[in-house]
DNA sequence: CGTTGTTCTGAACCGTGGTTCACTCCTTGT
DNA sequence: ACAAGGAGTGAACCACGGTTCAGAACAACG
């Protein structure tokens, strides 16, 4: 019954719209889509659940924008760390790993919540591109490493599936949202494998170009 | 109201929860654990909804009986494949890729209920052992494989944790719930670059040895 | 047949969390 | 001041499917 707002009206409307957004974000990197209800989401910014539907379709759409977000965040990351096509494609792919699997072992929660955490179909359609989009990036990559004579012959779409799947599941053990946090020696040494597992499985000839650092 | 069950006691009572169980696998293999509802499950067997529960603690049960019964079967099939200790370890772990993949393109559905389809926790522990069992199993490939010198040298678990990532991944896109039956020629083809990728990520030095037969 | 014990039945119940909407509170215009 | 209108509120509503349980239906036995 009470009603708080402090002097705002709807020229704060988008700030408040963010506020939503960003309290759910916030939560689901703490513990997951799970936990971003409404009323959470609603109680983070002292508002009432009635109030979000003003700012949202429903639950699905505000998550999903929520994912969308995150997602085009890591994306444009992603993008960034393996740009310049005239950078050598092994370098490159380099990047690609340990921005991917960087990232992921620090924000282990959201990580988790973005490529594993069960969700609804609205959302799950979200992450469908979001993953698409990292297999195009390693699919590019491994195209110019294939033109540039770095890789052995091979269909890079199957490749590049095959090593977002690799990546993906090495993960998958770190970031289990009950597991136990990682030693850096430890993310360090899996990161590693990962790399070596993969230059090896495109054919890389030399193993260290675009190596450890 | 009416009574049924023709002329069954408890003597028949280990036939009629194989019937559900039978009847929870056979929805489940059509339309994923989803679809598997207690009524459904019971419709299937002209039985009521309340009888399922005198030969079961609750649907997670029942839907964990018939995971494990089904991925069993699974590895079951899978570990008969590779067995053979003196086998050349590339043409055991190509026997895993085939009998893994083969059967997932068989019996899609299925496939996509045991590795991907979300499920509640109760299963998705069953899950974990089945998946753990394949990792597992490839793992000791590759150490055998490591011994007798057909591998590089490697972490045999995180290169295992990556091969089958590979492949869950390389298939995903095949035995999702709404995509096309793939072609045969199609499927051959995928098997292959599968092979030869996991092949080549193993450092594997005839990559046709265990080859496509 | 009655009695007793067992199994089956399915409508009612329940927990959960998204969604709605009649109402309240505040701001703005006159 | 007061009316109009927009924003906020939260309890009630709803959908859904798993779970329960009081009673019906049946078989076995004397």
């Amino acid at each position: 019954m009470p009603y708080r707002p402090t002097a705002l009206t709807r020229k704060n409307a988008e700030d408040k719209r963010d506020g939503l957004l960003r309290a759910a974000r916030s939560l689901v990197a703490t513990d997951g889509f799970k936990a971003a209800t409404v009323a959470a989401i609603a109680a983070r910014c002292q508002a009432s659940v009635g109030s979000v539907y003003s700012y949202f379709d429903s639950r699905d759409w505000l998550l999903a924008e929520v994912f969308r977000s995150a997602a085009s965040h890591e994306i444009d990351t992603a993008r960034v760390a393996v740009s310049g096509t005239g950078r050598p494609a092994p370098e490159r792919l380099n990047a690609l790993i340990r921005t991917f699997a960087g990232r992921a072992l620090q924000g282990r929660r959201m990580a988790w919540a973005l490529l594993f955490e069960p969700v609804s179909p609205a959302v799950e359609a979200e992450r469908l591109v979001y993953r698409r989009s990292y297999t195009e990036l390693s699919e590019q990559i491994i195209r110019d490493g294939l033109a540039g004579g770095d890789f052995v012959p091979q269909d890079p779409g199957l490749a590049a599936s095959a090593i977002m799947g690799a990546i993906s599941e090495s993960l998958v053990g770190w970031i289990r949202p009950d597991s136990p946090e990682p030693t850096s020696e430890a993310q360090a040494g899996a990161l590693d494998g990962i790399r070596l597992f993969c230059f090896r499985a495109l054919g890389a000839q030399d193993l260290t170009i675009g190596g450890t650092r």
